[in-house]
DNA sequence: ATATTTTTTTAGGCTAATCTAAATTTTAAA
DNA sequence: TTTAAAATTTAGATTAGCCTAAAAAAATAT
């Protein structure tokens, strides 16, 4: 049961689809998250459905079955594990790593990637904070909230982002703000919900709230 | 200029074949090396030729141009590089490592190769004792010779191997023999060629002909 | 030097994954 | 509730990579 790399493309961009609105995912919103056409998802959606990794109703969208669901999360959790393994050690930036991670995660081999989740300590979350499956498909699921709904005043510890590319990840590297910093909230702005906040005891800074947004925090105590 | 996976591998076939006899590679070796039939060769011969990696002429083989050699080399590269890493750093086999090498072989990164090649500290041979290209397509050629070859008794190092099936590589493991360690040749058999040897100075060993073929040393001294 | 065998190429087809254009179904608006 | 707009599917093509069968060229044997 080994999935071509476009299939494997499919089944993951449908999960993640899924995981805001999950009611069926529609055609035109696969095609968008893939840049490709809805005819052509269409035609995959027939061999997916063939496959047993989805249930598909004509006009009326999908839904992952639950061998879909697995077969997404084991992508995820290569792709995840591999980000960990370029940051980690061959010192790749966290903006860096994504496009790699894409093509290592179609790689075959439940060995490979026990053995490399072993050599990198078995690790929880990958360098933006997102939680990584483990060997059943099992993720935990977050505690971690955006730093725009917290909206209060007090000390938060980094635990993540929304938004993974590159732009915004250099501009919080910028900042010299990276998972597991403090950020102390010191005033909303009400009128443009920014933030102004203090970045580990040491520099303050203004957020707007599109940044605010995309930033997953834990509030500390 | 990134070349499919199917194009990198008849590359890499058609540059293992021409190592041997370096004149033109004939269709049907390239058929029987990559498991596929002669007309299949013939319409990839005519893609690769349109795209300058060979000098192809109707019924009269192929050869690498420049151009193919440096690709062929950048692949080779890749996959003792990653099975440099499967063996030192996941805890491979020596036997286990290829298959998942010859996937992750066709991964495009150029700084994912430059920083794995730092992260395993530059190494020179990979966990067969073949030499890993530089970054600009130079290999050093191995001052081995085939343990058949040598013919003589006395010390040698066992510096690589020829044949890289599972069996053979399974074989030479049984005998607790592993690249680097000693092998004193005490007698050679004129009747069938095989040898008789000692290994670390420490157990006596036959090796069949087909064996020390397999074989490759360096003289101690 | 000719005939036979082997090798290679051509011709024609298949599947996965893609596309555009046209037809159909669903949804939203008047 | 009919109609217009949007979403989706079907129809028909294309490309990469593969196949078999038949034709053509080269190599070998008589």
């Amino acid at each position: 049961m080994a999935f071509s790399f476009t299939e494997e493309n499919y089944i993951k961009a449908i999960y993640k689809l899924g995981e805001m609105h999950h009611d069926a995912i529609s055609t035109n919103d696969i095609a968008a998250k893939l840049a490709t056409r809805a005819a052509t998802v269409t035609d995959m959606l027939k061999r997916l459905s063939d496959k047993k990794l989805i249930t598909y109703q004509r006009y009326h969208g999908v839904k992952l079955t639950e061998k879909g669901r697995k077969t997404a999360l084991a992508v995820i959790r290569k792709h995840r594990l591999w980000e960990v393994f370029l940051v980690e050690k061959l010192k790749f930036r966290w903006d860096e790593v994504h496009d790699i991670a894409e093509q290592l995660e179609h790689i075959h081999s439940d060995e490979l990637i026990r053995k490399l989740d072993q050599f990198l300590g078995k690790p929880k979350f990958d360098p933006h904070g997102d939680p990584i499956p483990d060997e059943k498909g099992v993720m935990r699921l977050s505690s971690s909230t955006r730093l725009s709904d917290a909206n209060k005043k007090g000390r938060y510890i980094l635990t993540g982002v929304i938004d993974h590319s590159t732009l915004f990840l250099r501009y919080l590297s910028d900042l010299k703000l990276k998972l597991g910093d403090e950020l102390e909230v010191q005033a909303i702005n009400e009128y443009d919900q920014s933030y102004k906040v203090m970045i580990n005891k040491k520099h303050p800074e203004f957020l707007s709230k599109q940044v605010v947004t995309n930033i997953l925090v834990q509030a500390i105590k």
